[in-house]
RNA sequence: GCAGGGGUUCCCGAGUGGUCAAAGGGGGCGGACUCAAGAUCCGCUGCUGAGCGCUUCGCAGGUUCGAAUCCUGCCCCCUGCACCA
């Protein structure tokens, strides 16, 4: 047998799919569309085993679809703009330019070495001007339609990136990319208007195919909570303190106002009084926030007196004014109305310093509210409210009174709040694209003419270890520009988009890559883009950030009139992680670098253990895809890969896992070899072996629509190995009916591992190439229960024999001889066929099953009665846990039953292959009763279930 | 605290009311082949032992003729968000 040689057989077909054409898709309205997409890589030099494990999946299931007939756009490209490009090139003295190219020509190579089949000539890279140009023309269009904002705000600036951050880019007060802490700083920049898309950003998440937690992790981002904003004005003051509240309904119970320490009003109030000083050290405190303090502050909440009060709106009592550093300036309206009766926070705030505590909500009806000592935060009925109309109002109902009643006096409205805020995009970093804007000092801030475009990032900038800030900023043939509405001398804007911006449309362009006139053809994206991208695979870390703002675009985009789409991505699939093991403390419960493999725990000293951790550089603990694709070739990476996890779920790195399933490999590229041997007789295995391979594809096709890639490689690589060796076993040795089988099996092999299933493909003969072919799935055919179920039978006896083997070893002297299979009497057989058929047509055994079988010609035979009854039950009521045989019967048995299929005569054709399955010398066969019955095994036969001994 | 997802046999993992002592894989054990190793193939892998029965799917209850699966409470793990009013 040839040995396989994967390296030799991937890169042949590599190059013959390449040469072609096969993965090259044009918009063809006459055929249906499959757009896979994955998240596109960033280019840090190689692939690694993440990246292999997202285009594993998704050129399988671009291959799949291909396969099954549909028009498949599967485009690769590179998210190329970025600062870690900026920063090497800054380490080694280049151009960031020069340092992307590089890593993308390796990228590309070993994206090529794994058999991906993308449309390269849809290749794009964000940082190329022919893609960028197009960031800037978007960015035009959407200053026209007035989502594009340039306007001074706080805003969260990273030092050690040297550039400001977006919101969803800080996490916990740091940067998302570098941990360094991100402080507050007002600056000049520019806004996209993402709020004003807020509404159908959250409520549209209800339509798509996302996994629930990225779902959720978006509408929590986006965070739109109803509620009202009340004014509370200010005693002896024309000021009004607009507070928002979810819980207009407590307003009764209002005892104080809690402003923020930033709010503007803490400042006008406590000037010059007694108060400004304590006032002064709190703001102080809060302004030099590290994180640190944050974590103490959770515990410590702190509030000082303003010296001031606010006029409850609906009751009109006057309420002492606090500043706290737990009221975020940023949200809602910096505001709170404090009611320490119902809310936690409020209530411990109160006690510690000795303000009033109101119960307005009673947690029973009619009932006076509890004395708990904890604020009631549910939802209850007013009381207390000292005003009429409102006590005994409840949820809902009392809110919308509380509000109308604010809004027929003119105290506040029902409102709707977001934590989604306007999206910042502007960077004061170089590698990025500029943003197309001109600052003239006749005309102050105008676009570049479209005309114009694109504004080109300079090449002749180099990049040094010293270097800090924006080089663009002093390039003076940059910088000096003329304005294009006045002429005048002016300045470009220097700073950059976020790269955030680019990957926002990329599967707009995939559609359309190699138009040079427009950014993408409204009719090739509207094809491509019904429905949205059918399959979009990638990892969670971008469940809110990209994610977020390609769904915005595509909103914004379609508003603009350039598509019809609404939503980018109709199914999302997050790959899970990829682990691998590594040196782990159970008592510290830490994970350590691989170099402390068989060590000591450098904290406690005790003997590591190992666990699966995320592979990491940090723990060292990741295997380099180039050297697995060297040692075990591409086909045995993509199958160990789809076979050890399914896509979402975490797959944990095994060495041995690969090694068996690179055996898995070798056995069936043994098969087709195999085939030379067969003789072409045919044999009733011929008929198992076909409907076996019908049933397998069945199932796999529906896996793989299903994108349960595990279920489908078991069934292709699997399932189907097994079931061919057991034709083998079996005594198959049809020549013609193998090999259509291995026609079939080749496709189902094609989408996991398409180099070996081409090269099985050709070696049968065939012409045209596999990744060209159509299959059609075949549908079982009728006889297909049965022919199934005959060998489940044969099995089953098989295995039975077996487990009484051991056991019968015991009762008899010396050694087992034979094995006597007893297959129940006609009768028996008989009166099945009737309970399966009655069963079928909903007889109710339990209203005339006796009345049934008394009338039965068997029941009449007085010696039998017994056996009779004892059948009967078993048959239609069944014991204890096990109920009647005819609830669980499998159609196959059903058929058989109903086609009354001779057991007698199927066994005895089978009793050498029998004898050989259990190592024994002789094989009876009989029915109960017309031999001797060996162990009392007669009785206990039943039709599919013979009696068993052995002598 | 809020939200989302989980806890199945030595390990990974399938399983959403009865054909479930529970697929598949890994590991382990045994057998065949072999001078031997490897590869390959076959079998075993909860207790019991002529198919019975018994115990088992995080813990405790409940519904049901019947529960890994449905309901209630609790415990634990992962992921994300978080002084959000």
């Amino acid at each position: 047998m040839e040995e396989y040689n994967p390296k030799a057989i991937e890169t042949h077909w590599q190059h013959a799919w390449s040469d072609a054409k096969v993965s090259d898709s044009k918009a063809d309205k006459s055929l249906p569309k499959f757009y896979c997409l994955e998240m596109f890589p960033y280019p840090s030099g190689h692939m690694h085993m993440g990246h292999v494990r997202n285009y594993s999946i998704g050129d399988s299931m671009a291959r799949f679809r291909r396969l099954m007939g549909y028009n498949v756009l599967y485009p690769m490209g590179y998210d190329s703009f970025g600062m870690p490009a900026e920063n090497a090139a800054k380490k080694i003295g280049g151009h960031p330019h020069d340092v992307t190219w590089s890593n993308i020509e390796s990228i590309r190579e070993d994206l090529k070495r794994m058999g991906f089949s993308y449309d390269w000539r849809r290749e794009l890279a964000t940082s190329d001007k022919e893609y960028y140009r197009w960031n800037q023309w978007i960015f035009l269009k959407f200053h026209e339609m007035g989502l594009v904002e340039r306007r001074t705000a706080p805003v969260n600036w990273c030092d050690a990136c040297d550039t400001v951050l977006a919101n969803e880019q800080v996490k916990n007060n740091r940067c998302w990319r570098c941990s360094g802490e991100v402080r507050q700083k007002d600056m000049a920049q520019w806004f996209l208007k993402m709020t004003k898309y807020a509404d159908e950003l959250l409520d549209d998440l209800e339509e798509i195919g996302f996994p629930e937690n990225v779902k959720a992790m978006q509408r929590n981002w986006i965070g739109r909570s109803h509620g009202a904003e009340i004014h509370f004005p200010i005693v002896d003051s024309d000021d009004i303190i607009q507070a928002f509240t979810t819980r207009p309904d407590t307003i009764f119970g209002v005892t104080f106002v809690t402003l923020a320490p930033e709010h503007p009003l803490c400042e006008t109030l406590v000037s010059g009084t007694e108060f400004e000083s304590d006032y002064r050290e709190l703001a102080d405190e809060c302004a030099r926030m590290s994180e640190f303090d944050r974590i103490n502050m959770l515990r410590d909440k702190k509030g000082v007196f303003l010296g001031r009060y606010a006029t409850n709106p609906l009751t009109g009592d006057a309420i002492p004014i606090y500043a706290g550093n737990f009221v975020v300036a940023s949200y809602g309206t910096g505001a709170v109305m404090a009611v320490p009766g119902h809310d936690q926070r409020d209530h411990d705030f109160a006690k510690k310093y000795d303000i009033p505590i109101a119960q307005v909500l009673a947690e029973e009806e009619g009932r006076e509210p509890k004395q708990t000592g904890r604020a009631f935060e549910g939802l209850g009925w007013m009381v207390n409210s000292g005003r009429d109309g409102f006590d005994g109002l409840y949820g809902s109902e009392a809110k919308a009174a509380v509000i109308s009643a604010l809004e027929s006096e003119q105290m506040g409205s029902g409102t709707i709040q977001y934590r989604l805020k306007d999206w910042l995009l502007s960077r004061q970093r170089f590698w990025g694209t500029p943003i197309p804007f001109i600052h003239c000092p006749q005309c102050g801030v105008v676009p570049v003419r479209e005309a114009d475009l694109p504004v080109a990032l300079p090449l002749d900038v180099t990049f040094s270890e010293g270097l800090s800030g924006n080089p663009l900023a002093s390039h003076e043939g940059f910088v000096n520009t003329s304005c294009p509405s006045c002429g005048t001398a002016a300045k470009r804007e220097t700073d950059t988009m976020d790269t955030f911006y680019d990957s926002s449309w990329y599967f707009l362009r995939f559609c359309d890559a190699m138009n040079a006139e427009e950014a993408f053809n409204k009719d090739v994206v509207d094809y491509w883009m019904e429905g949205g991208v059918d399959l979009y695979i990638g990892g969670i870390e971008h469940a809110v950030m990209h994610l977020l703002y390609a769904r915005f675009f595509t909103k914004a985009l379609r508003d603009a009139g350039l598509n019809d789409v609404s939503e980018p991505f109709s199914r999302l699939v997050c790959q899970g992680m990829v682990n691998a093991p590594a040196p782990f403390c159970s008592d510290c419960n830490v994970e350590y670098h691989v170099e402390h493999d068989g060590r000591d725990c450098p904290t406690c000293s005790k003997p590591l253990g190992t666990r699966s951790a995320k592979m990491s550089k940090s723990l060292g603990n990741t295997v380099s895809p180039e050297i697995m694709i060297e040692k075990y070739g591409a086909d045995t990476v993509r199958l160990f890969i789809l076979f050890s996890a399914n896509p979402e779920a975490g797959m944990d790195w095994s060495d041995s896992a690969i090694e068996s399933n690179f055996k898995q490999m070798k056995a069936i590229h043994s098969v087709p070899s195999q085939i030379a041997t067969l003789s072409g007789a045919s044999s009733p295995m011929d008929d198992w072996l076909l409907a076996r391979t019908r049933s397998n594809m069945i199932r796999w096709s529906n896996s793989m629509m299903d994108v349960s890639l595990r279920d489908g490689v078991m069934a292709s690589h699997f399932d189907m190995l097994t079931d061919w060796q057991w034709y083998l076993r079996r005594g198959g040795n049809n020549r013609e009916v193998a090999e259509s089988c291995l026609s079939v099996w080749a496709c189902m092999l094609y989408p996991a591992t398409p180099h070996l299933a081409e090269d099985w493909w050709s070696s049968l003969g065939h012409d045209s190439m596999l990744a060209q072919h159509v299959v059609e799935i075949q549908n079982e055919m009728e006889s297909d229960c049965a022919t199934l179920a005959k060998e489940l039978y044969l099995r089953n006896v098989i295995d039975t024999a077996r487990n009484v083997k051991q056991l019968a070893e015991r009762h008899v002297d010396g050694e087992l001889e034979m094995i006597v299979i007893q297959t129940a009497p006609a009768w028996k057989h008989e009166l099945v066929k009737s309970a399966v058929r009655m069963h079928a047509e909903d007889f109710d055994f339990k209203e005339g099953g006796n009345k049934f079988l008394q009338s039965h010609p068997v029941f009449q035979n007085d010696e039998m009665r017994g056996d009779v009854m004892q059948l009967w039950r078993n048959v239609v009521v069944g014991q204890k846990k096990r109920r009647g045989r005819v609830h669980t019967y499998s159609d196959g048995q059903r058929a058989l039953i109903e086609t009354q299929f001779d057991e007698t005569v199927f066994l005895l054709e089978n009793s050498e292959f029998i004898g050989r399955a259990l190592d024994i010398g002789m094989v009876q066969i009989h029915v109960s009763g017309e031999g001797e019955d060996v162990a009392g095994k007669a009785k206990t036969s039943m039709p599919l279930e013979p009696g068993i001994a052995w002598r």
